[in-house]
DNA sequence: GTCTATATCAAGATAGAC
DNA sequence: GTCTATCTTGATATAGAC
């Protein structure tokens, strides 16, 4: 057995964690380093900067978001409301396991006014979430109606788990959910 | 013409705008005391550190909220509708005023896992704003319902100041104070 | 009430041994 | 790839002169 090689993607998983639980600025490469089993210079070794580990680490979650989430919306070979049902429950196994609610969410309000590059990919990330969904809804509302309803979904499933985490309650959360998967027939 | 003193309130009128738009943790006491034309010493004779400020600076805008938007609901010389009416202008006016977004939505995301203080005075804001929205809805809907209402329209309106902020474009927000209004007839 | 000056600590980051 | 050690900066906070 060899020793353990710590890489890029178990640097970004505790960062992220960490992150979403304490917040960007409050979170040290220390924290991160203490997370990792290592010591806060050995993290240079793997990524050049601080910042460098908060963009990848929102790069990472839209990926995974990407892969297998918003992908769901465009599996032509399933109806609509397969692919409603099946994109609401990704999320929601998400969330509902996601300790401090959701990175990209709570760094839109901590520095996304400070970083045009974490700005961008927020934006980016929130963005293909509402065309996603929106290409669900398609199927039985008028463009500007699947958009509308699509943004106000994502807008809504934000404000619940900021809601969801401060009151330790996904009651109202999950209501979300179920209202749109009840939009598509 | 005597020299200017600066005020308590003063002090905390600057760090809400610079922790609304930088975040709590990366506004230091320095950036504070220069909003004011202070140096950073200075602020220890109004306040006795960073975190009476940030808490101070919660309750400055719940209070605010409390004073002039909350009361509304409990004029009981309005009719539901005026009262509605009034209730969501006066939240409009504070939050499409509001470079930076909801203070209190913020440091939900950024610190109430830390800090136990300013998750109270967060979580009471919340909560009293559902029931002043709940107490004019309960005119035209039942207790459950009314209830259910006013947690989801607080939870969309600070996820649509999340999406204002990002995107720099008011209109979705806009949407939701209409909403609301048309609920009650 | 504000200033100068300073104490103390922790942050991000780098150099070089192993 | 991780460590020890260190550099530099900036943070919160305090003491005491004016």
């Amino acid at each position: 057995m060899g020793l353990k090689k710590t890489s890029r993607e178990e640097i970004l998983q505790h960062s992220i964690k960490l992150f979403k639980i304490n917040g960007y600025y409050n979170t040290s490469m220390a924290n991160i380093a203490n997370a990792c089993g290592l010591i806060k210079g050995s993290i240079y070794h793997h990524f050049k900067s601080k910042e460098e580990i908060g963009l990848e680490s929102l790069k990472y979650i839209h990926k995974y978001f990407e892969d297998n989430i918003y992908n769901i919306a465009y599996q032509d070979n399933l109806t609509p409301k397969v692919k409603v049902q099946k994109f609401i429950q990704k999320i929601d196994d998400y969330f509902l396991n996601s300790e401090g609610g959701c990175l990209l969410g709570n760094l839109a309000l901590e520095i996304s006014n400070e970083n045009a590059l974490f700005k961008d990919e927020i934006k980016q990330y929130f963005t293909n979430w509402e065309k996603a969904l929106k290409h669900i809804l398609i199927c039985c509302y008028e463009q500007d109606k699947a958009e509308a309803l699509s943004k106000r979904y994502v807008a809504l499933t934000q404000g619940e788990i900021m809601m969801m985490t401060l009151y330790s309650s996904s009651q109202n959360y999950l209501k979300v959910g179920e209202k749109i998967i009840s939009l598509v027939k």
